[in-house]
DNA sequence: TTAGGTCTACATCGATTGATTGAGGAGAGT
DNA sequence: ACTCTCCTCAATCAATCGATGTAGACCTAA
């Protein structure tokens, strides 16, 4: 469960098996959360934007914009925001440039994952004694924020009849290429629910199968 | 719980968040299972040899032995194991040479993990598009791919084993949501032909049905 | 010429999906 | 209390899909 103690991060690197190794690694510690990912610089400053966290994590190359270039607007807009750069070799020149640009610290992707985390921690401890007014203006966010949550925003911000809460996250199972049943075993209902509920999204996106489901969620951006 | 059907992987990289990214990826897998890691080449020979993996997923680049001469002892003490070459860059030398010692394929690290998965279960299934007996003929067709289809050569140039012409144009419409009744009737064959490619399509793409096949390609970005 | 890949086609059978209808409970707002 | 929405479940029936095996025609490379 997601408190206003969480550790929020954002994970910019072009290499998702790095994101996906840290996503895992961070959101399976109890204080941590990571709430967004960005696989260039320009991403990584419209996540950080939309998703004000404690803490970015990024990768100094990237493509679309190095992660210096990143840094100073996140820093900018958020000063609130501690920016760790990730780096490959140990003798990196951009370090420099991006400690200049506003950057926290930097670690080495080869880094121990204990270290690592007690990095951030230690990073993050640092961070609470200059928060004031934007700490509190996360935790806001962090309150009405919540992967499905925001979802359903989406769904309700289109044109289309918006998808009830439980009707967005079957869809999101839709689009893994669940059946009906793993749908309902995840979800924790009967079958026969799982497919009323694929009814009404196929009604409301006003298509015919759930392939055409999928297609059309995926375009409106509703899902992935 | 672990079958004899699942597919027993065991990664070899020095960098931890890779490691751990992918054993995240693969073990949510429900025909995945990650049995062992290592982070040098040498302990990725006696992790092998002590689990007896169906592939290995290997890095080229580590300290302790090389991937090449990993790889080699892999192949030569289990037959019936595949290696798997993962490579930062997109022309990495060692690559030809992993090929010659036995390598099944080889992957880039910021391959998508789509396309990663069907890689995995198309080699797994016997895929022999990178075996080394038609890696020249995949190569070459790679260099020399020109075809007029975009979509088809986006295809080849991809881990997964090649869609023919016919199957890229089933897989677009496909994509659209359509039946295989429209699909026969759009293009002047059979709903039998229809059902045919669409078989192959999801042999080659790792998936179970049209749905999953549609995601896969959509996130290949196969189609559109 | 032979071998292999591609595209086509068909049949059978079980699994999955989708349409339809009906209905009860929980919660929010009137 | 009443209404409305959402979530839940059931039962039936038709449509669609997917697995599997077989096979002929065509073309290309060896």
């Amino acid at each position: 469960m997601p408190t206003e103690k969480m550790i929020r991060i954002v994970l910019a690197d072009d290499q998702p098996f790095i994101r996906k190794g840290l996503r895992y690694v961070l959101d399976i510690q109890e204080d941590m959360q990571v709430v967004g990912e960005a696989s260039s610089g320009e991403e990584a400053v419209d996540v950080a934007l939309s998703h004000v966290p404690n803490l970015v994590l990024m990768d100094i190359r990237m493509p679309g914009g190095t992660g210096i270039t990143a840094t100073k607007s996140i820093i900018e807009a958020l000063p609130g925001t501690k920016v760790v750069l990730l780096t490959t070799f140990d003798v990196e020149q951009y370090v420099f440039e991006g400690i200049r640009a506003g950057a926290s610290g930097y670690l080495l992707k080869d880094t121990e994952t204990e270290e690592l985390l007690a990095g951030i921690r230690a990073m993050h401890r640092g961070a609470t004694l200059f928060n004031s007014s934007t700490a509190k203006q996360a935790l806001d966010q962090i309150l009405t924020s919540n992967t499905t949550d925001q979802l359903h925003a989406a769904a309700q911000q289109s044109l289309i009849e918006p998808l009830t809460k439980r009707e967005t996250e079957v869809l999101q199972l839709l689009a893994y290429g669940k059946r009906n049943q793993e749908i309902s075993s995840v979800l924790c209902i009967s079958e026969a629910t799982t497919k009323t509920h694929i009814h009404h999204i196929m009604q409301k996106l006003g298509v015919r199968d759930r392939t055409q489901a999928v297609v059309a969620a995926m375009r409106m951006k509703l899902v992935k």
